[in-house]
This record gives structure tokens, C-alpha cells and sequence, in this order.
RNA sequence: GGUCCGGUAGUUCAGUUGGUUAGAAUGCCGGCCUGUCACGCCGGAGGUCGAGGGUUCAAGUCCCUUCCGGAUCGCCA
């Protein structure tokens, strides 16, 4: 190891090192003084290794005892086996230890805000505060350790297959649809403002124009929006897009690409993944990114309850906006009626009115076998339907959702992974799939129509076609979902002007307005624009689900609070009237409660 | 914007129907200890109970407002 003050890191000792002299750099990570001996936890990036010092090595042994948690060290010392009994075998260097011929103590530390033992809990207000003490404890740095692996081998992978590397700008303009932006003002131009990109689509479906035929960015991505555990305000795409591909070509790239980092980084084979049209995602699972390990399924019953009394089920039945579904759990007789009732608030969150629910007791006598709060609102006929549809054994549980489409495929999707966890349903450790044939356009609540993915997915069908039906038009869009996330999304985009400006028109997006936003991209669809797709994924997701990390803040080095707020920072601030002046810009008084905030802050 | 949980020693938490000097563990400081490894033993220091207001003879505890952290619905093409 040259150009260092180590001679080789602490985590690397091993038996093999056995009589080596070695200079070791690193922090303390505990000391335990017995008076005559002294043992220092030596900890760098790569594990930790004890250091011994006795009163042999006097001026040693006296600077050894001033030692402190966190103080930075360097130590030279020789490489020697532990005695039998002495051996450290939860320790991935116990076999050794370092007797310490020097020690020079680099830097002190003041006493750490919290302790870094792995088997103490820290508040995460606290250890984002002081995030580089944080980041120092094995955790943290295994973490971010992987993910610089994961993007190595990702460069590898798409420089093997012949992508691109090209940067697109930051500083770029706001779009119409989709995430807020963030604004940044400009200064040259009073009164507009730069976005930054919520991802480089436009930009990349420009290289693709310019002839690079296969690009790809490790991007970052900004969204002005409410965060969440897997959501953050900057984040990390994948980002690519090819030319003469279509979405088998494209599936096929990144599906292998996906597959090569589970493989050759986690030992995982993740297999052929499956594929499911939307539509059946929505209608089994509940969900445009179904978690497969669960293997609850929600089975429709509306056929069966268009004629029962029981209003709950017969009016969704009786209603096209209604649905009217069952899902069995096997086993679920168990669940305790507390649990039961916890469900029914729970599924009320997304609008359910209740959650009704059969026992299985005994599935042979319709008369006293099932144990339900609805059984004798419903003929025997329909119960025994309802039993052998959903394949019911003794001791299963049923739940049912009947109210508008919308509300039963949210709620008992939702319930569907809520189960899983809480009972532990999963199949398997890992379920990637495909879930393709999406819709081009949802409906909005003003009755218009938005695109779902977005408005440069093309359709699989012809602009006539898309413009006669639009709501019913499917695009060629993809998204790759892993245990229930959505780790990427793509299409083949349009290259064509025409359909671009029908999609458009559909968007109700006029033709002014498409000149002002993208008149730049409808010019480049002029002038030999290729066939061309791609997709994107969330770099930061897939770190969390390969680390089994419970937010993305744990694979992010410096992440934002649940109010886009950085508590090490302080960011964001304020600035001054200088400031300001440049940028034209004049604050609105602020109200009181704000007031009160600033004054806090500024102590 | 809504709902829910939390904020008490450096840290993680306990704190009863409102009632004496707010506790524990760990960390920290000092002493002892030559084989520990979450070392051990003895002693010590350490608190604006998030902030502001109110009720009360009396508030960590009850009420109101507000700030901060987290979960979640909306939102996230």
C-alpha cells in the first residue's frame, strides 16, 4: 500500500499475517485498561483489530492509557496469534492481535454524541445530526461500500454492452406534467427560473436523435415532493435509453444487467422473471407492483352477489365502478378478533367502510361452520360458491372488499402486504417480475385524461386508433418490480411527430403550449429521429432491498428529513438582501408562526 | 393539506389518580486491576422534562398553540 501511513488496514489481519510488522491507521473503537495491560480496538473502514499494549513498551503503555473512544491512532506494532483460550471467534480478526511497538496518537476526539456499538439504538434525528460519526459505524459503512460496488459493476456491465456514458444538465427548464419542481432562479434572466430535472428523459431521447445509440447515466433526480421512507427529494437513477431496441431488446439488457449484480454481488440467481399485464396485477394483487412472495390472491365474487339482500355487497355488485372481491388466508382462522379489527381500521385508511371477514370452521356445514358477522345476510347457495371459488379449507379466514373499484383494489392490496408481513407469508426471498401492458392514460378527478407512465410513451397501437379510444389504448411501457417495489420504469418512446402531437392533444396539452415546453423535442422528432426506448431505476431502492435496509436514508450518505430538511446543514437557509436583489426576487411577509421558527434556529 | 406515534441526563428509556430532592441502564470523569473483547470492581459528575401560553395551592404529568423527528393517506407523469 503505497503513499499511506498504514501498511496495510486493520479488518485485513488474518493468521497469513502472523509475525509481519505492520503500521495501522484508524479510530478507536474501544479501549479496556486492566491496569497492566491495555487492549485498543483498533476500527478502520475494512473491520477492527486489537491492539495490546503493556508496560514493556513504557512511553507506549503511558499514551495508551490516555486514549479515548474515537481518537485517531497510528500503531505499528507485530502481527501475533492469540493463545487458544484468548481467540476472538465473533471477530473477523480473533485469531490474531497487534502487540503495539509504537503508537502515535494523530488526533483526539471529544466524547461522541452517541455511542457506535452496534447493539445500541440512536435516535435517527441524532445520527443524521452528526451523520459523519453516523457513518463511521460498520452498518453505515458496509452499506455504502456495497453500493459502490453495485455502481462499478453497473459502469462494467453497461461499457461491456456498449453504452455510453454522457451527462445531461442539471440547470434545465420546468415541465407541465408530473412531479413539482425544484426552481432555481436565474440571475441573468430577471424573473425565470431554471428546474432541475426530475429525471434526463428529454434529454436522453435527444442523444438518441444525435445517433449515440445506446446511453446511460448513473443520474441524479430532484422531486419537489412528500417524502417517504423510499423516497427522497434528490435521488439516484439509473438512467437508459437505446436506439433499434424494442422492449424485448430493452427487457432483455437490463433484466440481464439486474440479474449480473445479484449474481456476482450476493451469490443470488434471480432466474427468468415472470411477466404480468397490468391488468392482472391490479385485479389479483391489488397493486401495479405486486409482491409476489405473498401468496395471497383477491378472487372476484361480484357475479355472485348481484342479487343477495345484503346492500354492502349487492350494490358495488350491481355498480360498473363496483367491485366486489374475496381473499382467503390460509391459516387466517387464527388470527385473534383484535387483529381482525386492527385490519378493518387499517383498510379503512384507504376508504374502506368496513372489512368484512368468514371463519372457516368447518367448510361441510354451511350452518354452523362459518363464523362471520355477514354469513346470515347471504343464501346458503352463495356461501358454498364463495367457498369453493376461493378453494377454502377448515381454519382458513376470508376477508371481502365491496365498494367502488378503486377503494377495494387499494384497500385489500394494501391488506394483501400487511398480512405477508405480520404473518409471515413469504414464499420466497426474492419474486422480480415484469409488469407490462399499461394503460396509456388514467382518468383524472376533473374527468380529463393523464398519462401514466409519461406523455413520450408509445402506444402499441396507431394514432387513429389511440385517438378513437384513448382510454382504452395500452402502451409500451415497463416497469421491473422487486418484493413489492418498483425498481425501474421504461417504454419504447414515440419517434414520431404525429403521435407525439396526438398523445399531446389527447393531454389536452394545446398546440401553443406545446411549442413553449417541448418544441424542442417536437423539432428533433423532425429530423431522423430513431426508433428508441429505455428505462430508468431507482439506484437508491435497489441498494436498500440488496442491503434488507428499512429506508432509503440508510444507503444515502447525506439523506433529508421527512420535511426535506438536512439537521447536519441546516439546509435549506436563508439568504441576504444581496442575495436576493441578484435574483429579483422579494419575499412575502412572513407569518407569524415562521417567525418563530428563524428565531429558533438562529441562536 | 389530513391521520397516527414520539420528544425527560451525552445516548436509549421509565416516571402511577397532578404532590417530598425527576430515576434506571449505558456513556463520561476519577481510582483499582497483566488476557480482556458490550472486561470487571469502587466512587463521582451530569436535567431549560422540545418551546410558548393556560388551568391549579402545586404540572414531566391536564388543556391550547407551536417546533422537531418518524410512519402513513393525499401527492410522487
Amino acid at each position: 500500500m503505497g503513499n499511506t501511513m498504514r501498511s496495510v488496514y486493520c479488518g485485513q489481519l488474518k493468521a497469513a499475517n502472523i509475525d509481519e510488522e505492520v503500521t495501522l491507521c484508524g479510530w478507536v473503537d474501544r479501549r479496556r485498561d486492566h491496569g497492566g495491560v491495555i487492549f485498543i480496538d483498533l476500527r478502520d473502514r475494512e473491520g477492527i483489530v486489537q491492539v495490546v499494549f503493556d508496560p514493556d513498551g513504557e512511553e507506549n503503555f503511558a499514551l495508551a492509557d490516555k486514549v479515548r473512544p474515537e481518537y485517531v491512532l497510528q500503531v505499528k506494532g507485530k502481527v501475533r496469534a492469540r493463545d487458544a483460550a484468548t481467540v476472538n471467534p465473533n471477530m473477523a480478526t480473533g485469531e490474531v492481535e497487534v502487540y503495539g511497538t509504537g503508537l502515535e496518537i494523530l488526533n483526539s476526539a471529544e466524547t461522541p454524541p452517541f455511542q457506535l456499538d452496534s447493539h445500541i439504538t440512536v435516535g435517527e434525528d441524532v445520527r443524521l445530526r452528526y451523520r459523519y460519526i453516523d457513518l463511521r459505524r460498520q452498518e453505515m459503512q458496509k452499506n455504502l461500500y456495497f453500493r459502490s460496488k453495485v455502481t462499478t459493476a453497473i459502469r462494467n456491465y453497461m461499457d461491456e454492452n456498449g453504452f455510453l456514458d454522457i451527462e445531461t444538465p442539471i440547470l434545465t427548464r420546468a415541465t407541465p406534467e408530473g412531479a413539482r419542481d425544484y426552481l432555481v432562479p436565474s440571475r441573468t434572466h430577471e424573473g425565470q427560473f431554471f428546474a432541475l430535472p426530475q429525471s434526463p428523459q428529454l434529454f436522453k431521447q435527444l442523444l438518441m436523435v444525435s445517433g449515440f445509440d445506446r446511453y446511460y447515466q448513473i443520474a441524479k433526480c430532484f422531486r419537489d415532493e412528500d417524502l417517504r421512507a423510499d423516497r427522497q427529494p434528490e435521488f439516484t437513477q439509473i438512467d437508459i435509453e437505446t436506439s433499434f431496441m424494442d422492449e424485448e431488446g430493452i427487457m432483455s439488457v437490463t433484466e440481464g444487467m439486474i440479474r449480473k449484480l445479484f449474481q456476482d454481488l450476493q451469490g443470488v440467481d434471480l432466474g427468468e422473471f415472470d411477466r404480468m399485464p397490468y391488468s392482472e396485477a391490479i385485479e389479483k394483487y391489488g397493486s401495479d407492483k405486486p409482491d409476489l412472495r405473498i401468496p395471497l390472491e383477491m378472487v372476484d365474487i361480484k357475479d355472485l352477489m348481484k342479487d343477495v339482500e345484503f346492500k354492502v355487497f349487492s350494490g358495488p355488485a350491481n355498480d360498473p365502478k363496483g367491485r366486489v372481491t374475496a381473499m382467503k388466508v390460509p391459516k387466517g382462522g387464527e388470527i385473534p378478533r383484535k387483529k381482525v379489527d386492527a385490519y378493518t381500521k387499517f383498510v379503512s385508511i384507504y376508504g374502506a367502510k368496513g372489512l368484512a371477514y368468514i371463519k372457516v370452521n368447518d367448510k361441510d356445514d354451511l350452518e354452523n361452520g362459518l363464523q362471520s358477522p355477514i354469513v346470515k345476510f347471504l343464501p346458503a347457495e352463495v356461501c358454498r360458491a364463495i367457498l369453493d371459488r376461493v378453494e377454502a379449507d377448515n381454519g382458513d379466514l376470508i376477508f371481502f372488499g365491496a365498494d367502488t373499484h378503486k377503494i377495494v383494489t387499494e384497500a385489500l392490496g394494501a391488506l394483501r402486504c400487511k398480512l405477508g408481513e405480520d404473518l409471515n407469508l413469504y414464499t420466497r426471498d426474492w419474486a422480480p417480475l415484469w409488469v407490462v401492458d399499461f394503460p396509456m392514460f388514467e382518468a383524472t378527478d376533473n374527468g380529463g385524461l393523464t398519462a401514466l407512465h409519461h406523455p413520450f410513451t408509445a402506444p402499441s397501437c396507431s394514432p387513429e386508433e389511440l385517438q378513437a379510444n384513448p382510454a382504452e389504448a395500452l402502451s409500451r411501457a415497463y416497469d421491473m418490480v422487486l418484493n413489492g417495489t418498483e425498481l425501474g420504469g421504461g417504454s419504447v418512446r414515440i419517434h414520431d411527430q404525429g403521435m407525439q402531437q396526438a398523445v399531446f392533444q389527447i393531454l389536452g396539452i394545446e398546440e401553443d403550449e406545446q411549442r413553449e415546453k417541448f418544441g424542442f423535442l417536437l423539432d428533433a422528432l423532425k429530423y431522423g429521429a430513431p426508433p428508441h426506448g429505455g428505462l430508468a431505476f431507482g439506484l437508491d431502492r435497489l441498494i436498500m432491498l440488496m442491503t434488507g435496509s428499512e429506508s432509503i436514508r440508510d444507503v444515502i450518505a447525506f439523506p433529508k428529513t421527512q420535511t426535506a430538511a438536512c439537521v447536519m446543514t441546516d439546509a435549506p437557509g436563508s439568504v441576504g438582501a444581496d442575495q436576493l436583489k441578484d435574483l429579483h426576487i422579494r419575499l412575502r411577509a412572513k407569518p407569524q408562526a415562521q417567525e418563530q421558527k428563524s428565531e429558533s434556529q438562529t441562536k
